[in-house]
RNA sequence: GGCCCCAUCGUCUAACGGUUAGGACGAAGCGUUCUCAAUGCUUAAAUCGGAGUUCGAUUCUCCGUGGGGUCACCA
């Protein structure tokens, strides 16, 4: 038994731009049509010129492909559709079981309105399970219970728009917001009338603001997606956040790749609730899916931030696992960069000379002074020395002068080290700065520091 | 308010009707450490309430309560 291919579609109404609750649909949808090797529909609803932003169909579709989510088929837009809701809308009307009305408001033609059946319209939710609703609850505060699908015969209205383009585009799962739920009703009377099969409906919890536990949307703190991208977000770490926003696959596993995530999606593991959108967990996602990535795409980013005076291929290498440490996301390379974090690797810091004197609390009551701390930097120096060019590791400069630092004092002699060698309160230990900077170098600011 | 949906740590969530109710983020503490970061370990933290069914309920039923959604000539 062959079954229909599945069809699935993004529907947005150009208005603006997404946030995670707008995408959050997209992405299950996504999700849902590749796990089912199933097909994508992208398609504008547009139908209400009054509320277009012109250029934001533009901005989404820049988005979905930044996101790296791509459909196979449109975008279409409503707003070209019009003969084909003319044509449905005049037939039903000819069938009788939709009808002219009173004029609109607007006064270009007369409200068309849908009959009511007067029945429960039942059916089987894919996350909710059956819900039954009385078509009753169509009736409008005039008492009147046939709700208008038209405003005249060339101005269809939004239910009825959907229901025709679904049924028209083969559409087979409908897989939307939860705030569609009671809209439903509606679309099953309009699929009816039409004579139209019905698809498969699938209402997916709504993501609720953190901040007043509403609805997200432009009024409680909805940021764009697109800013978490600007802000250098891995589109898969924010795939990756989304899809967990109301599904999981139901192991110990967080960290998915797209790959894995489309494996693993299924309907039935949707939430039914409500899930509250935390960014929090976006920096420990993002970081983690850093970790996967290869090492030639950390050096590249890290080569991209740096500038032409500090471009230097082999330190650039050596520094990528520290990079990769201390960072959540590549524009924190250039927060390091612009602190002086990571541009000591590059070339000699200028610092004062007590800086090299460490803080009291390391000392441990032992008197220090500059030319002790010299002193020290200068019988480090000659350790170091007589290391071979060749064996200059971390572990080597570390087991060359362990010995003379806890004799004389770790917290004196290494931070007086890694002072003259990086010019920072904080940096990764003197060791690794030694082995990344290089014999030669490293000689060369331990005698700098001596005479400053 | 009517209608619809939902209910496990602060948040995201796991748990054939039988678990000391598990994990993760975040928080706190400790260890390792010259600093920072990273890392390891530890701790605090939840089944909304009440009945019922059952030997046994987070799980099933009902009633409360709470939360969310929706009630346009918007989408």
């Amino acid at each position: 038994m062959a079954d229909k291919k599945i069809k699935v579609r993004f529907p947005p109404s150009p208005t603006g731009e997404w946030h995670f609750g707008n995408i959050r649909t997209f992405v299950f949808n996504y999700l849902f049509a590749k796990k089912n090797n199933g097909h994508i529909v992208m398609r504008f609803e547009d139908t209400d010129a009054a509320r277009n932003k012109p250029g934001s169909d533009l901005l989404q579709l820049e988005l979905l492909k930044k996101m790296g989510m791509d459909f196979d088929e449109g975008p279409y837009y409503q707003s070209n559709r019009k003969e084909v809701y003319k044509k449905e809308l005049q037939r039903l009307i000819e069938e009788g079981s939709a009808y002219e009305a009173e004029e609109n408001q607007a006064g270009t033609g007369k409200l068309i309105r849908i009959k009511n059946p007067k029945k429960n319209i039942v059916w089987n939710d894919l996350v909710k399970g059956e819900i039954s609703i009385s078509s009753d609850s169509f009736k409008d505060d005039k008492g009147n219970f046939d709700f208008i699908i038209a405003r005249s015969i060339d101005d269809p209205l939004y239910h009825f728009t959907v229901a025709v383009d679904d049924w028209l585009m083969g559409i087979t799962h409908v897989l939307r917001g939860e705030d569609h739920v009671t809209s439903t009703p509606r679309h099953i009377v309009i699929f009816d009338a039409l004579g139209a099969p019905l698809p498969l409906f699938g209402h997916l919890p709504t993501i609720l603001s953190s901040e007043n536990k509403k609805k997200l949307g432009k009024r409680n703190g909805a940021i764009p997606v697109r800013d978490y991208l600007d802000q250098t977000y891995l589109p898969d770490a924010i795939l990756n956040m989304i899809s967990l926003l109301g599904w999981n696959p139901g192991g110990e596993q967080e960290i998915f790749t797209r790959k894995e995530l489309i494996e693993k999606f299924t309907l039935e593991k949707v939430q039914k609730s409500p899930a509250i959108f935390d960014a929090s967990k976006l920096d420990w996602i993002n970081k983690e899916h850093i970790k996967l990535l290869g090492d030639e795409v950390v050096a590249k980013e890290i080569a991209d931030r740096l500038s032409k005076r500090f471009f230097n291929e082999s330190i650039i290498k050596k520094i990528i696992p520290i990079v990769k440490e201390r960072i959540v996301k590549w524009l924190d390379i250039e927060t390091m960069m612009d602190s002086g974090e990571l541009t000591f690797f590059f070339e000699a810091p200028v610092f004062e000379k007590k800086m090299l004197i460490c803080d009291e609390r390391m000392r441990k009551g032992i008197e220090v002074t500059n030319e002790i701390v010299s002193n020290h930097l200068k019988n480090i120096t000659a350790k170091i020395e007589v290391i071979p060019e060749d064996k200059f590791d971390a572990e080597t400069v570390k087991a060359a002068i362990w010995d003379y630092s806890t004799e004389n004092g770790r917290g004196i002699v290494l931070w007086a080290m890694r002072i003259a060698l990086s010019g920072k309160e904080k940096s990764p230990d003197p060791f690794q700065i030694s082995a990344i900077i290089g014999k030669e170098e490293t000689i060369l600011r331990l005698t700098n520091a001596q005479t400053l």
